[in-house]
DNA sequence: TACTGGATTCACT
DNA sequence: GTGAATCCAGTAA
């Protein structure tokens, strides 16, 4: 079942966690989410000055929010709680539905390394920001397949220049 | 208007 | 472990 927009009202470390096993959907792929990532209102996010492009973190929650990146990819957020900014990244998913439209956009054959990056996910999905600032469950869906995953706290994945690592969630293997 | 560096990934050493 | 690819938001002027 799709989960409800107030899902997402917490704060993004509360979200972030919350995430993990949920199922993310879009068009006719799928794939369980296996890290996440939380920004408040902190150096590391955009959201620490309100801008253009950060206004939307402080001003929903329950929409994407999805921008470019070192010229290359894009990354997939969800805004997160209604009393101030927070967001949180998508960083890795467990491939569940259409797995070979995955494998030819991303020009892999490896499963495992199809969904297990920020970058990867845009790709795979064909995510661009054309779905920034639309509401979770429009375009892409939340899925609460009651999936339930040990939780692990700390970093793991693009650990090399991340400052970030307070709140990052990913499944315990 | 021009400059700078990034919530990344991949190929190479 | 290091560097290149490559665009654009943010900042300063």
């Amino acid at each position: 079942m799709e989960i409800k927009k107030s899902f997402f009202r917490p704060k993004a470390r509360i979200v972030a966690k919350e995430l993990i096993g949920k199922i993310l959907s879009y068009k006719n792929l799928s794939g369980i989410i296996t890290e996440t990532e939380a920004y408040e209102n902190d150096e590391a996010s955009h959201a620490f000055r309100r801008t253009e492009r950060s206004a939307l973190m402080h001003d929903s929650h329950g929409k994407l929010y999805i921008y470019f990146i070192y010229g290359n990819y894009y990354c997939l957020n969800i805004t997160t709680y209604d009393k101030g900014p927070g967001a949180v990244l998508i960083r890795g998913l467990k491939p569940l539905e259409g797995i070979s439209i995955m494998k030819r956009r991303r020009n892999c054959d490896d499963t495992d390394n199809l969904l297990n990056g920020p970058g990867k996910i845009c790709q795979a999905f064909n995510i661009d920001k054309k779905l920034n600032g639309s509401l979770v469950n429009d375009k892409i869906k939340v899925l609460d397949n009651n999936i339930k995953l040990k939780i692990e706290k700390g970093p793991r994945i693009g650990i090399k220049k991340s400052q970030h690592l307070k709140w990052r969630f990913f499944v315990k293997e």
